[in-house]
RNA sequence: CGGGGCGUAGCGCAGCCUGGUAGCGCGCCUGCUUUGGGAGCAGGAUGCCGGAGGUUCGAAUCCUCUCGCCCCGACCA
């Protein structure tokens, strides 16, 4: 694409409002503005970089045998007053009445709907099991959204759930899961840990969290270096240290069976002293049970003609904090570094001067070869100074930047530049879309 | 929902304490010059000072109410 065709509003100046560094970044590198509280607009390229990850969510899925349907975001309130979520969750619900008078609901989650489709469609074992999944808006009236796209009042999610027979085959579903989410979060480039969590209002007796580490981050892990232990804070089993507590003194009201991990314990396992570190929440799996599929009377016959509630699973996945942790994970004083996965172009090209001849017959033939190489390409045709252009680039954050110089190109070389580490390469024009073809991932 | 902060030009801010009819930087528009790290000169446009009510001869400034946004905490499929 070029960049003068395309709506990429940057900013010199940081907006007084946004606090975390991927929020920062987002808003100066033109990748999202915010509409109100907890509320976002994606821009061309902040929408590009979230097409990427879905990409890799569909296709990750669908390797798991995971079938990708799409449900309603709105929602007649039975199913969830059938669940009793109706009435457990409070104002984090977003409710209103259609024009006859009847309650609805914006989707929080999709337990209800998904469970209320199998309940009429799934009847035998025969058709277990099952796995759905959709990339779909989730709405929440959060209570403080905050930290940009992190905490938002509507986002994205990718969210699966899986239908079995029995406890085994749910079991198989959970960890097919959880291999999943290691390879798509390996191939967004992001640090992460699994660790164990708290079920909360899902009430599974099973559940783990993705955790990217991230000082934005919310959540805080525990995590022994030793053997390996992670878990949430809020569920971490840990040997307080005796001397912590000491100074803590007779304020601390202990609870044995419940307290929150904290740094300077040591791990229940291995003794080993546990790490404590911020954590952004990427991804979660639960194992469901018949939380659902009894109140909602999904049922299957068994192998004896047996009536039996499936044994359900669900899994989600936030694109929009994939991307922001990805972006708190990978920056530097001058903008973005996306890993290459998920940049939402694979090369830029900087013609310095757009008044020079030669620059600009050499920008559009770089353009349309790597173009057919299938390589995605933004290109700063604008008719901006070099200082301008290689601002805009570093902000931006693609990973490699294809400058066009007079100088360089009178000796017939261009520089192929890394972003991240920010060294350049000198090479021959008739080179550059070769060279660049081995690096640059073709998008799949 | 508790605590704190902030709403003045597209963005960042000053002005408010001590009332007198709105300013700076960047950006934006025009022209000329410039073209390897956010250019120079010359001209130009832009404000319901978040909203409502009040005090006053006079309100961005003082008072009351209200709306919005951010941060800390509580909360959080």
């Amino acid at each position: 694409m070029r960049f003068s065709k395309m709506f990429i509003p940057t900013l010199r100046e940081v907006p007084a409002d946004a606090d975390a560094v991927s929020h920062r970044l987002m808003l100066r590198a033109g990748y999202v503005r915010q509409l109100a509280s907890g509320l976002y607009i994606f821009l061309p390229l902040g929408w590009r970089a979230l097409n990427r990850i879905n990409a890799i969510l569909k296709k990750e899925m669908e390797s798991i045998g995971a079938q990708e349907i799409s449900m309603p975001i709105l929602h007649p309130a039975e199913i969830w007053q059938q669940t009793g979520r109706w009435d457990s969750i409070g104002d984090e619900m977003f409710r209103l009445k259609d024009r006859t008078g009847r309650a609805m609901c914006l989707g929080m989650t999709h337990e209800e709907t998904m469970t209320w489709l199998a309940s009429r469609e799934i009847r035998s074992y025969r058709d277990l099991p099952q796995i759905w999944y959709q990339i779909q808006t989730k709405l929440r009236d959060e209570a403080r959204p905050k930290s940009g796209v992190l905490r938002t009042r509507e986002f994205l999610m990718k969210d699966s759930y899986s239908f079995d027979a029995d406890e085994e085959s749910l079991e198989k579903s959970y960890q097919l899961h959880a291999k999943a989410y290691h390879k798509i979060f390996q191939r967004c480039g992001l640090k992460f840990y699994q660790v164990e969590s708290d079920p909360g209002m899902m009430g599974g007796v099973v559940a783990h969290e993705f955790m990217a580490p991230s000082p934005a981050g919310e959540d805080e892990v525990a995590l022994c270096d030793k053997c390996g232990y992670a878990a949430n804070v809020e569920l971490a089993k840990s040997v307080p240290s005796k001397i912590k507590s000491e100074d803590r003194g007779f304020e601390e009201v202990h609870t044995p069976d419940k307290r929150t991990a904290q740094e300077g314990d040591t791990c229940h396992k291995c003794g080993a002293k546990l790490r404590i570190e911020k954590c952004i929440e990427i991804g979660n799996i639960f194992k469901l049970g018949t939380k659902y599929s009894v109140p909602l009377k999904a049922f299957f016959l068994d192998e004896n003609g047996s009536e039996k509630p499936i044994i359900m699973g669900s899994y989600g996945i936030g694109p929009a904090r994939i991307a922001a942790a990805a972006i708190e994970q990978n920056n530097d004083k001058d903008g973005i570094i996306w890993p290459k996965s998920l940049a939402p172009f694979d090369v830029e090209i900087l013609p310095l001067n757009m008044n020079d001849a030669k620059t600009v017959e050499t920008a559009e033939k770089l353009y349309k070869g790597l173009k057919e190489k299938g390589i995605e390409v933004l290109m700063d045709d604008r008719n901006e100074r070099a200082g301008i252009k290689f601002k805009d680039a570093d902000l931006i954050g693609i990973p490699a930047h294809i400058i066009l110089g007079e100088k360089n190109l009178k000796e017939g070389l261009v520089e192929i530049k890394d972003r991240r580490t920010k060294e350049a390469v000198k090479v021959k024009m008739e080179e550059v879309v070769e060279r660049v073809s081995v690096t640059a991932p073709l998008s799949s």
